[in-house]
DNA sequence: TAATTTTGTGCAACTATTTACACAGTCATT
DNA sequence: AATGACTGTGTAAATAGTTGCACAAAATTA
C-alpha cells in the first residue's frame, strides 16, 4: 500500500496497526487513521513532518521554529517552514528537550490538598511554576488515612516515580520520619533540589525549606488571650510524628510564652492520630477548674472545641474563648467566627517555587541552604472575648 | 585534564563546565562535582554508564535490567549488569521511552482542589493513577478570582504545556465557555483522549464523562423537605456560565420536583459571580412570606444561609431548614450540622482515571463515548426538621 | 580577475534507550 | 562429517530534536 502522508506507512501498516482500523505504530507513534489502504489524518506531526512538507532539511526548521539565527533564512523559507508548522500544528517534543539538556521544566510537588491551606500553597506552586514554564507532577504520600482505601504509597516508589521522569526538582512536605530521610537520600545523591514545607531536613540534605514562624505564632495568640485577661488556658494539640513537628514546635512555643507570665498556666493535651476529637475536647472542657480559653492547634481542632461547648452548654465566647491556627476557609463561617493565625498559604507555595526556581537556575550556587521563615498574622474574630470575672 | 569517569569529560569540561566549579555540561548532563582536575561525583548515571562499569554492551544492559529473554544470558554477566546498576543507581529514563512509544505515563490534570470535594477528586485519580504507574501534572485554569494575583492563566498555553510533554489523556473540569471548547479542539484533533467531570462537551469532541446524577439529587432533597411538611421552599443557587451547567441542572430538577406536587412552591435566588451571597440569603429569610426551608447549591452557599439566619435571630432548623449539596468537609462541623447531599469524590476521582486509563488503552476502541453518571446520596444532620405548624 | 567574505542550507553527531538482525561458537542430530 | 538449532552477545537503525561544522553560491573586495 502506498501511503499518502509518509514514506514509512507500509512499514508501519506491516508491522503494528491491523490494516484498515485505527491503530498505533511502533517507531512511528502517530495515531493513523487507515481506511481501504490510505491514511486519511495524522494525530500527532513532528518536526520531520513539517520539514518535509516546507521541503527543508530538518537542522532549518528547527532553526527558524525556534527563531534561532532568523536573518540567515531567506524569507521564502522562513514563511515555507511556518506555513506548514501551522497546517500540521506543530508542536515541539519536550521530551527531546528533556534527554539533551537534562531538563524537563517539571517539578515533583509532594504536597497533598488535605485542606484549605494546603490547597492555597498548591495554587501558589501552580501560578509560579507557570510564569516560567515550569510544570508539577502532584505526587503524595501517607495520605491514606483519610481517603485511599487501596492503603499506603510506597514512598520509595512515589520518589523513583519522579526521578524516573527527571523531574528538575521537588517541594515536598516530608513525612518526619527515618525511613523517609533514607528516600531523600534518593533525591539528593542525584543532585536533585529538594525543598521542604513546614519541616527542616539535616543539613547534610542540603535542602531549602520554608517554615511558619511558630514562634512568633505563639507570641501573638499568648499576647492575645494574656491582654483579654485569661489566665487558664489550654491547649488542644496534634501529635507530631517527631520532636520537632510544627504540632511540637507549636505547642512548646505557646507553653513558654504563658510561662513566662506570673498567675497564667497552660495544660496541654495532645490528640493522637485515631483518637476522637471531641472527646478530649470535652475533657478540656470540663476540668475543675475550667479553662476560659482554649488554644487549637488547627482550625480542624477548634471544632471539636465548639462542638464539645454545645454539647456541655457552654457559650463562645462568652464561657470560653477559643483560637484556631492556619485559618482555613470555614474558619470565618464558624458561629461564632473564629479567631484564627492566618497562615498565608498562596505566599507561601509562591515563595516556595521561586526559591526552588532560583536554586535549579544556580542562583545559590555559591551560598549554602536557604531557608525563609514565614511569618503570620491573628485574625481576631467573634470567638474570644475577655475572660469573665469569677 | 584526564577523567577518571568518562571518555568525554575533556569535551565536556572544555565546552559547558567551570573548571574547579559544579557544572552542568551541554550534551553530557549529569551534575559533576569537578576538584583540581579531578571528577569526583556524578549526579545520574546512564545505560551506557551502567553498561560500560559491566564491561557489556549497552543493549546487553538493557536486556537484562527488563529482564528481557533472561535465560539467554550467563549468570555472570547478569551479575556484573545487576550489581553495576545497584552501584550507580541506575533509574530508567522515561522520557526516553516517551519519545519511542509515544506514551509518556502522564497524565494532564485540569481540576483545581477549590475545596474538599475536589480535593478528594484529585486523591482517587492520584491512587488510581499510580496503581498502573502512570502520574498526574496538575494545571488549573481561570481559579485567578480567588487566589491568583498574576492574573487569569491563558487557557491555550495550559493545553500546550500539556500536549508539549506529550501526556497520554487529559482529565478536565471544562471551563463550559464557547472559546474554551475551540482549545478542547487542540486535544482532539490529536487524538488526546480527554474526560470531563461535571459536564459534558458536545459528542463531536468525543470526550468521556463522569456526572453526578443532578436528578437524583433534587429527588432526595426535594422527598426529604416535602416528607417534614415544607410546602414553601427557596433555592439559593450559583449562577453557571452557561445554560446547562450543572448549577442549573441542580435548580431546574429541584423546580421539577417541586412543581409536581400541589401546594408546594419554589423560589430561586442565584448568586452571580461577585455578589453578596449573605445579602442573598437574607433575601430569601425576609421574604414574605418566608420559606420554611432553604435548599442551597452548594455547603458554601449553606453557610451565608446560615450566617442571615444567626443575623435574623431565627433558629436552625427550628425556624427555618437548610440542605447543602457536595457534603463537604466542614459540613458536619456546622452548628447546627448540615444536611447535604453527598458526592462521593474519592470514587469520582476513581472511577474517572480508571475510565481515562482504558480508553487510552484501547478498551473502547470500537464503542463511542462513555458516560458514568454518579449517584449521590442524602446525609440528613441537624439542619432539616418538620416544617412548623402555621 | 582572483581572493575573500557573506548568505543560505545541509550533513553528521550528539542526548538515552529499544529492537531487529547478524554472527560466532557450541551442541546435538542425521 | 555436515547440517541445524541454540546460546550469548554485539551492531545498526529507530524514536525527536539541537548544534557544530562544512560547503556551495553569491556578493564584495583587493
Amino acid at each position: 500500500m502506498r501511503c499518502l502522508f509518509f514514506k514509512k506507512a507500509i512499514f508501519c501498516l506491516t508491522k503494528g496497526c491491523e490494516y484498515g482500523k485505527i491503530g498505533l505504530c511502533k517507531y512511528l507513534h502517530k495515531t493513523l487513521f487507515v481506511s481501504e489502504g490510505k491514511i486519511l489524518a495524522v494525530g500527532v506531526s513532528s518536526l520531520k513532518d513539517v520539514a518535509q512538507a516546507a521541503n527543508v532539511s530538518v537542522p532549518t526548521a528547527s532553526r527558524i521554529l525556534r527563531k534561532i539565527n532568523l536573518t540567515r533564512f531567506s524569507e521564502e523559507t522562513r514563511n515555507k517552514v511556518w506555513d506548514a508548522a501551522a497546517k500540521l500544528r506543530y508542536r515541539p517534543n519536550m521530551l527531546v528537550k528533556g534527554i539533551q539538556t537534562g531538563t524537563t521544566h517539571t517539578i515533583g510537588v509532594m504536597v497533598p490538598p488535605f485542606d484549605s491551606y494546603w490547597s492555597s500553597i498548591l495554587y501558589g506552586i501552580h501560578d509560579t511554576l507557570i510564569t516560567v514554564d515550569f510544570v508539577p507532577i502532584n505526587l503524595w504520600v501517607r495520605h491514606g488515612d483519610n481517603f485511599s482505601s487501596s492503603g499506603p504509597v510506597d514512598d520509595l516508589e512515589q520518589i523513583h516515580r519522579l526521578i524516573d521522569r527527571r523531574i528538575d526538582g521537588v517541594i515536598m512536605w516530608p513525612p518526619i520520619t527515618p525511613d523517609f530521610y533514607a528516600h531523600n537520600e534518593e533525591l539528593t545523591s542525584r543532585n536533585v533540589p529538594v525543598l521542604t514545607i513546614d519541616h527542616e531536613l539535616p543539613p547534610e540534605f542540603g535542602a531549602d525549606s520554608i517554615t511558619t514562624n511558630e514562634e512568633h505564632g505563639a507570641q501573638l495568640v499568648a499576647k492575645h488571650l494574656l491582654d483579654l485577661g485569661h489566665r487558664r488556658i489550654a491547649h488542644l494539640g496534634d501529635v507530631g510524628l517527631e520532636t520537632y513537628s510544627w504540632a511540637q514546635r507549636r505547642r512548646m512555643f505557646f507553653e513558654k510564652e504563658i510561662a513566662a507570665v506570673p498567675g497564667a498556666s497552660c495544660f496541654a493535651v495532645e490528640k493522637r492520630k485515631n483518637a476522637d476529637g471531641l472527646e478530649l475536647a470535652k475533657k478540656i472542657l470540663t476540668a475543675d477548674p475550667r479553662p476560659t480559653a482554649v488554644y487549637a492547634a488547627s482550625d480542624l481542632l477548634a471544632r471539636y472545641v465548639y462542638l464539645a461547648a454545645a454539647e456541655l452548654k457552654l457559650r463562645i465566647p462568652e464561657n470560653v474563648s477559643v483560637v484556631g491556627f492556619a485559618d482555613l476557609d470555614f474558619a470565618a463561617y464558624m458561629m461564632p467566627p473564629l479567631t484564627s493565625v492566618r497562615q498565608k498559604g498562596y505566599e507561601v507555595g509562591r515563595r516556595a517555587a521561586k526559591l526552588l526556581i532560583d536554586r535549579i537556575q544556580g542562583k545559590f550556587a555559591q551560598n549554602g541552604i536557604q531557608s525563609i521563615v514565614m511569618n503570620c498574622e491573628l485574625v481576631v474574630r467573634g470567638s474570644t472575648a475577655p475572660a469573665a470575672k469569677q
